[in-house]
DNA sequence: AAGTTATCAAACAATGTGTTCATTATTTCA
DNA sequence: TGAAATAATGAACACATTGTTTGATAACTT
């Protein structure tokens, strides 16, 4: 189902149920969101919406896999990096991303989104630099994955932290932190 | 309100009450659970239930405040610790006693409970170990706070994991893994 | 044993759910 | 452009859950 394939009508539908999901949100915990209220804030008929989604969960989830084709694709762009320079950019340019789409993001990734979602993001710009270091160094398979889930998940904090805070400070100051704190686990 | 206190119906009720719930999440998310269908598992009165919660979320809310009050309680007994085995043994023992709470612990710590909780747990035995640290080395007091964000939240993501895969690594494993990463950022 | 307090069953209006169905509006493409 | 296809709509529906209130009953405390 690409957006291009789509009906106008479809494509107008699930715009105005996320816009208004998402607005909703912002005031109250997804678990207290009612469908007939996203429905009447989007102006959308309740059996539509059930036309598309099963519920605010499902919702959530499309909204979420959207956003992660987005940052794949800013990083399509990216070759494989292999220097630090490059890593670096690389978490830049997803972090600006975030802070592009900082309404959103912001919501997605505080605690109103789910956990997952927040690895999920980080996972993309990391497994390959990971990959590499497993070989590099020699860990266990299950050893390495503790580190590397310490890693991830430590990252993730630290990005909801700067979402939290403002976004005050630049991308790539946060970028460098995130690769310093990752080789000093590694080393 | 400690239990001491409390009349014996209302500790029973609570008990039951609680109990149900714990069963229930374990087969669906949240969510999904109704208070009618707890009170039904429970064999308690709907209104009763409504006499102590607000909702389901309020009772989470409740079970994970007990759980820390008891943590907080294994750990009195251990002294003020300055020398890493001092402080892998208080790592140990808090992973110790989720361990033999792992029923609820598996729960609580899972998807199904809030990231909150996680890092509620890992700060009661970090918090002051990481106090020294901030003096010891000349970091900006955001700086600090980034940095014990990365280790508290990967430290977390690091006892999820080793629940999720079935606790088979003794205790002291786990703890001695989350020392050295600890040190090894703080490097 | 007497007084207090928690639980109970039953009932209630209010609200949301998920589905169906005929009707209307929009889009597609031949 | 005009016909066929498709999507959204409004209304209605049975059903479930919610949160609250009532007076009666049972258990607890002192």
């Amino acid at each position: 189902m690409s957006p291009k394939s789509m009906d106008r009508r479809v494509k107008y539908t699930i715009m105005m149920i996320k816009k208004s999901f998402i607005s909703i949100l912002k005031e109250k915990p997804i678990a207290k969101i009612t469908i007939k209220q996203i429905c009447e804030e989007a102006d959308i008929n309740r059996a539509t919406f059930y036309a598309h989604f099963k519920d605010q969960y499902d919702l959530l989830q499309q909204i979420e896999d959207g956003f992660l084709e987005d940052i794949k694709l800013h990083l399509a762009s990216i070759a494989y990096s292999a220097t630090e320079r490059e890593s670096v950019s690389a978490l830049e340019r997803i972090i600006g991303y975030i802070k592009e789409n900082a309404e959103v993001c912001s919501l997605l990734l505080s605690d109103r989104g789910n956990l997952d979602f927040h690895k999920r993001i980080m996972m993309i710009a990391q497994t390959q630099f990971i990959a590499e270091l497993k070989q590099k160094k020699e860990l266990s398979a299950e050893d390495a994955e503790y580190i590397f889930l310490f890693i991830t998940v430590g990252s993730v904090g630290i990005t909801q932290k700067w979402i939290v805070d403002g976004m005050k400070r630049p991308a790539v100051e946060i970028a460098q932190m995130i690769f310093t704190l990752t080789e000093k686990v590694l080393l």
